[in-house]
RNA sequence: GGAGAGAUGGGUGAGUGGCUGAAACCACUGGUUUGCUAAACCAGCGUACUCUAAAAAGGGUACCGGGGGUUCGAAUCCCCCUCUCUCCGCCA
């Protein structure tokens, strides 16, 4: 969430650039600023009144220990009423506090100057188009059917131990999978990425930080009995670790990778256009996250940028970049690039990453801090991550794009790590 | 799962109702001393909200795992929860 300084001070900007995001800001920025108005004036008064009480049972103590007891019982008396108001006052205090926090969590981030308007897919920016299109065998097959030619991926099978969108990798298929992971992270290590193998389950605190609560707890697998959640990407639990933390300056910017599973629901998102591996429930990602200085985050965005570039032009995908317009910009978000892949056989663009700027939203939330050397005040960091890089996609691609007569060609690059060249 | 012990500032750790936002030590930062290093000595050293000033400085309030309660007053007493450690049970 943005803080309160900021929309104190910037409310005509935010309203400004928050049009760009298809976002009226104005009455809630306006319910913003009267409630924190409130807010002080009622902690003012509470706090005043509370040193007052202070003082009198400081004085109550004096009194005692010099045996004067009718003196204290009169100050006694007087503290009643005092507390009486004090009551009154926080019981008000707090449930202004409820309805501005409510507010506050109801206005998106601020997009950056680069992000254009629009409302669609369609108005996506496309800044970058790179690797080949495959040259295509004759009626070349969807990954759903090659994976069942060559008995890599049971999707059915998947459906009897669990349900749709659960698929079971077997063989070579499963070899492929490990293969992309450690890929993935072999080739994030030597990008100065350290890893991190996080807990896959989170509990409340953990969803609340990072965003999934309270606003997507429907995306979410839910573990009552516990109240856990099950990570719907490894961005939770990493970005999480920073939660309530204030960092000595010197050490940003931080890189972290992580390899998890992810789990989603994905309810009511389900449709004919969303076969075989587009759209699963349970699915391997490798995560980037940045904890950066706030005049570094878009140098940092950079580098994460030329990070996943690297990963696609080595595994020999033709790929596209795509600024994401305002209306396709996530709620957090200030600016974000996906990657998209071309899936041959399909004739459509898959998205295998997304890489994104929070600036401060995130961390507000989150309380990471950091400290300048000779500074008083904490600030807040600027977070980001990206998929470096999701797995699915990145397998259906892989599989159609290199389609043979014979079999499926294995990228160079992931030779080394399959043991085999073809399945 | 059962029984017991515990949770205090960056760390160790004192503190069982007012003189404690919190001793002491260590770490850290600045200074003095010094040819350099080390040592010694002096000083500083939490976070959030807020007020005055709006740079610097100062004042108020809250925070001793989390939440609630008793009291004029709680780190200290009571209740609930969470976590850690030890023992027992179970187990990959």
């Amino acid at each position: 969430m943005l803080t309160l300084n900021f929309i104190r001070e910037n409310k005509d900007l935010i309203i400004e650039r928050l049009k760009v995001k298809n976002f009226d800001a104005g009455q809630t920025l306006d319910n913003i600023i009267e409630l924190d108005n409130k807010r002080r004036e009622t902690q003012q008064k509470a706090d005043s009144l509370q040193a007052e009480m202070n003082s009198i049972s400081k004085e109550i103590g004096h009194l005692f220990s010099q045996g004067l007891r009718d003196e204290a019982d009169a100050a006694k008396k007087k503290t009643w009423e005092i507390k009486e108001k004090i009551k009154k006052l926080s019981i008000s205090l707090t449930s202004i506090e409820k309805k501005l926090n409510q507010e506050l969590l109801a206005v998106p981030n601020i997009p950056n100057e680069l992000v254009t308007p629009g409302r669609s897919e369609e108005d996506n920016v496309k800044v970058k188009e790179g690797g080949k299109l495959p040259e295509m065998v004759n009626n070349p097959m969807p990954h759903w059917e090659l994976a069942k030619k060559f008995d890599i991926i049971d999707f059915e099978l998947g459906t009897k131990l669990t349900g749709a969108g659960f698929p079971v990798y077997k063989g070579k298929g499963a070899k492929l999978q490990r293969a992309l992971i450690n890929f993935f992270l072999d080739e994030g290590e030597a990008s100065g990425f350290s890893e991190v193998l996080p807990p896959v389950i989170v509990n409340e605190d953990s969803s609340f930080a990072t965003g999934q609560l309270p606003d997507k707890e429907g995306m979410m697998y839910h573990v009552p009995i516990d109240n856990y959640y099950l990570i719907p990407t490894a961005e939770v639990p990493v970005t999480n670790i920073y939660r309530n933390v204030i960092l000595d300056a010197d050490r940003l910017p931080i890189k972290n990778i992580a390899y998890t599973p992810c789990f989603r629901r994905e309810a009511g998102s389900w449709g004919a256009h969303v076969r075989g591996l587009n759209r699963l429930h349970q699915f391997d990602k490798v995560e980037i996250v940045v904890i950066a200085h706030p005049d570094k985050s878009y140098e940092a965005l950079d580098m994460m940028l030329n990070h996943v570039e690297g990963l696609v032009d080595k595994l020999d995908l033709p790929y596209r970049i795509m600024r994401l317009c305002g209306g396709e910009l996530s709620f957090t978000s200030a600016l974000t690039y996906d990657f998209e892949v071309f899936s041959a056989a399909q004739q459509q663009w898959l998205e295998v990453s997304s890489v994104s700027n929070f600036e401060s939203f995130q961390s507000n939330r989150l309380k990471c801090r950091f400290r300048e050397k000779g500074e008083k005040q904490n600030k807040l960091v600027h977070t980001l991550n990206g998929s470096a890089l999701a797995l699915p996609r990145i397998m259906a691609a892989i599989i159609e794009n290199n389609q043979t007569p014979d079999g499926i060609k294995i990228p160079e690059a992931l030779v080394k790590y399959t043991g085999f060249k073809s399945i």
